[in-house]
DNA sequence: GGTGTTATGGACCAATCAGTCAATAACTGG
DNA sequence: CCAGTTATTGACTGATTGGTCCATAACACC
């Protein structure tokens, strides 16, 4: 039910995704999506947090069960990468998408950016300390900086890949991201 | 006249702009505003085309005046961060933030962004193979790689700079961006 | 099976959207 | 000074927006 309010959202931006476009995507009348979960922008602030939190969740349980800490980051970086049409690479992220879109008029989804992009840098941080440990990763790196590093590079992919930037090309970049801001001495 | 059209569609992105927007913005009137530049669309892709030239020949006037490639590169990664407020950084890139909410719903925008970033690399690869000839930049390493790089680390710090990630925070990430990708050894 | 409650759908609303057009004002060259 | 052209304006349109509301349908409980 959510996720197909999240694919329009994810698909169309915010402003671009009528009130039709939500009752056609889930079915309901009109009524019953205010019933449910009042206006619009309740609607979305709600598909976005449940977005953030999965993917935070989907990252720590990476962490817990990764053989290493660097393949965490690795997976991180080129995880919207993997799909050799780039079908997935122009979606970009619902989060990113919509914080470019919004963060200017939403306080409030600006501050769910900040709050969530510091949380995968915690979760980036400590996967950059374990790196660190198992020999993966030089120990002079600053794991917070490296961290936020690691993710800004991650945005710009997402960036290049919503324009349509060929997969190829994107993956040329992700490489040279990683070994670049992750050298192993 | 575009200029304060520009500033419209920086802020609060395309469709968040009306007509009403633009023409309190330009003060002309509606008829006037149409015969002078067409629908709303084509005002922006103009605006949009416009911003693009005028970034690409900022860049290549830095690259023929600068007295070395690595500063060039160093000023383009930092550049909108220079603002201690952080309220340039917080409008992001006129490009940067369309792209992000029109690529999916309109191709032209996706090509026009495909476009700059393709001229905008060029120019960085040209600054990274003067710095490499200069020995700030190690030689090892693939102009047009490192070039594509430097501008997926800059885009992210647009996308973190938009949500209003604090400057100092934004600064760190730029020089470990910038040592990660640019090693003089 | 009847009754009180909740969920549903779609008619309806005011506001706003992008875009048109004809009347008018401001220029132009002679 | 005037005729011809161009530029400007704001009222107007039809479509669409997000949101309300009530009649009705489905349901649960006794």
């Amino acid at each position: 039910m959510l996720s197909a309010v999240r694919a329009a959202f994810w698909d169309k931006g915010y402003a671009g995704t009528s009130l039709d476009d939500l009752l056609t995507a889930t079915g309901l009348g009109k009524g019953s999506l205010y019933g449910a979960f009042g206006d619009k922008q309740s609607l979305f602030l709600r598909v976005l947090r449940e977005y953030d939190e999965a993917n935070d969740r989907m990252l720590r349980g990476w962490l817990e069960r990764a053989d290493r800490g660097i393949d965490v980051i690795r997976d991180f970086v080129t995880g919207s990468l993997l799909d050799p049409s780039g079908e997935q690479a122009r979606r970009g992220c619902l989060l990113a998408n919509t914080a470019m879109e919004l963060s200017a008029s939403a306080a409030e989804v600006a501050a769910e950016a900040r709050r969530s992009y510091a949380a995968t840098t915690a979760v980036l941080a400590e996967a950059v300390r374990r790196a660190q440990r198992e020999g993966d990763v030089a120990s002079r790196l600053d794991p917070d900086v490296t961290a936020r590093a690691v993710l800004a590079g991650q945005l710009g992919l997402v960036v290049l890949g919503r324009i349509g930037q060929d997969p190829a090309a994107l993956s040329a970049m992700a490489e040279a991201l990683l070994a670049g801001l992750l050298p192993s001495s």
